[in-house]
DNA sequence: TTACAAATAACAACGGTTGCAGTTTGAGTG
DNA sequence: CACTCAAACTGCAACCGTTGTTATTTGTAA
């Protein structure tokens, strides 16, 4: 179960609440990012959505990507990666990414200690703070670690 | 002053010792990096070389930023503002980002506290961490205060 | 000087994202 | 249920930052 992520219903609630029309393209993209801890870019979000709606367009999943987005239903992330990565889960996390496959995963540690010192701000109003811990996945630390055995020997 | 940033002298020593050729196109990049802490796009490499050189090609200047990154003598920074800054600031330090004008400044504070409890790095190696507070710069901060003082009378 | 590998400049191409315009459709009205 | 129309969708062109390509130029060592 993922944490702080609104259900299908519950986007389509707010959407309704909006004055927004209730579409199935909108409905079957909320499916696809329900319980989605994948931080898909907009092209995955489109794979997915194309499977139960072959005539969408990507347009339209950018188009609600940016909605949700600009209503603060979901985050988006970029990470150098090449392209944007939507997060729909709100609870205040961080993240690792995987330098070699491309992977992100969630974080959810405490790091109280990440406050500037006033005297250090200058004036600087913070509203949020970002982590990005970069390394390797599990995977592809023992891929590299394989490789520079083979390597050594 | 800025501190751990290599001159247009030692980086020209370190390409040479490379056994890379030393073109005016590479020492007037160079020098645009020196001692500029305003985290500049390419484009604004490029505008800056412009001025004592108005024949250079923004394609070289891509390609000497990235050859200056491979070597560990800049940093690219992918801040979600559409296009890649450089940063030849060396030192350990992290980023104040004005959401509303795209300024990045740099924060020279500990944040010792940020590390990952083992029981929830599963594997996963970290080789940096990178910390984005975002917010607004003063100015920012000023004109979005008056704008919203005025809207509220 | 000469010779040649390396670097540059000009320009095409690419990938992610957005603008646009014509068509379709959700949802309120009677 | 049929009608209406603003909102949403689709398809495609355009945009922008960045990279690929290749002919020309140039730094460097002999
Ligand atoms: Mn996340
Ligand atoms: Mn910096
Ligand atoms: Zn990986
Ligand atoms: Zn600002």
């Amino acid at each position: 179960m993922l944490a702080a992520v609104k259900t299908p219903a519950e986007l389509t609630e707010l959407f309704r609440s909006r004055g927004l029309k209730i579409t199935p393209q909108r409905v079957s993209i909320f499916r696809a990012l329900y319980d989605n801890d994948t931080h898909p870019t907009a092209e995955a979000v489109y794979a997915k959505v194309l499977e139960e709606m072959p005539t969408i367009s990507l347009r339209t999943v950018y188009q609600t990507l940016n909605d949700l987005a600009a209503m603060g239903e979901i985050t988006q992330l970029d990470l150098g990666t090449g392209s944007a990565r939507f997060d729909p889960n709100l609870s205040p996390h961080h993240h690792l990414v995987c330098e070699s496959c491309g992977q992100v995963r969630d974080v959810y540690g405490e790091f109280d200690g990440v406050k500037i010192p006033k005297n250090k701000l200058a004036g600087f109003q913070v509203s949020s703070t970002e982590i990005v811990f970069r390394g390797l996945c599990p995977d592809c630390a023992a891929a590299a670690e394989y490789a520079g055995a083979g390597a050594a020997t």
